[in-house]
DNA sequence: CTGTTGACTTACCATTTGGTAAGGCGACTA
DNA sequence: TAGTCGCCTTACCAAATGGTAAGTCAACAG
């Protein structure tokens, strides 16, 4: 069935992104859930196939939704920042997916090697045409503006992955009026920086 | 022996920063190493304790490293921006080290019900008191100038993390490029930020 | 009524996991 | 010479790992 289909991957999200695609197990995948690890196997042939079913669920959903707020704003600059901006909160508000996604960075030069395939790819390009389009970073030579898109996305998933860390370390309160001023830092550092040129 | 210790943390590095914790065996440090997995044991107690040495010595090499730069530099700006900087260059010199400490943010959520301890707040520490050493960052509410450095921090471990993704996905030449101006990127965003204020 | 198909199960399997127990062995001490 | 201490070994172990084999059972098709 496509239900128990769709469980087992949100399971299966919330497992890998605790654990990295090594640490997790199927079976604890299918623990929580009324079916058996075969069932898992039934529907997905292997664990590696799992992980790619959740890597391109994530990828999917996260270049749609910056598809859509790329199309609300026709001026490029506007349109480079709220597209960051929706990043972040897209970020913030599915931590799981963003932990995973650091991991399979982090685990990508193991697993490449027998998986090959490149689920932030579409992603990254998006990212990078978004500030392409922007007039004065267009002649950025040496992948400037492409390093400023990387230091925008590691300093969002950074922080989000951070979560659990900052709010034992400084406390729940302190770190609620971190994250509260987050995004407005966010929007300063981004137009600081493109206020600067390229 | 002392030598075979340091064997030992030196490979538990590798393989941690290859496969996390969860991931890592000890049979595989002891692996290329002309001791068995039992030796190991001997040594460190339980594959937690030797995962506690390595990132104690990870935390303990930053820690200096960083102390070194703040003292070459007497003016609060500078002082920061060159710690940042040398933070980047130590990252990159040290990519395992790297993936390491990031793999440890994602996996603390778990660990720290058992192991409850944090090697990253010294570090953090160092990192907020210099911003705070900054006047016009001082006076800065809700955490904004932790915000910039948790930003910078996050920028510089994710580049440093992506080298394999990234020269795979645009291959060697492309990433070289990439590498060779972010440094400069970097700084640029360093002082634009702070140009704009607090 | 029969055959087939798809979802899911129990029963296994070899391998690997972190860890324990016990002892060999060289060096140093009484 | 006997004792003991630290380094490291072989011999184990129960539990968990990803995966295979062989079914059960309901739905549906002829």
């Amino acid at each position: 069935m496509t239900e128990t289909r769709e469980r087992f991957i949100q399971a299966a999200t919330t497992v890998f992104a605790e654990r990295g695609f090594y640490g997790a197990s199927i079976a604890a995948v299918a623990e929580d859930l009324p079916f058996t690890k075969q069932a898992l196997l039934h529907h997905f042939g292997s664990k590696e196939k799992l992980y790619g079913e959740v890597l391109k669920r994530i990828s999917d959903r996260l270049t749609a939704e910056l598809d859509v707020i790329g199309k609300r704003h026709t001026e490029p600059r506007a349109r480079f920042e709220e597209t960051f901006i929706e990043f972040y909160r897209s970020s913030l508000a599915n931590p799981r997916e963003t932990a995973l996604l650091m991991r399979e960075l982090l685990d990508n030069k193991r697993r490449a090697e027998t998986s090959k395939s490149w689920y932030l790819k579409p992603l990254l390009n998006t990212l990078a045409d978004l500030a392409a389009s922007i007039p004065s970073a267009r002649l950025a030579r040496g992948g400037a503006a492409l390093a400023f898109v990387y230091q925008l996305l590691g300093a969002i998933s950074y922080f989000v992955v951070s979560e659990p860390t900052l709010s034992t370390m400084y406390g729940d309160q302190d770190f609620e009026a971190l994250q509260a001023g987050f995004e407005k830092q966010l929007r300063i550092l981004i137009t600081s920086r493109l206020d600067a040129g390229f």
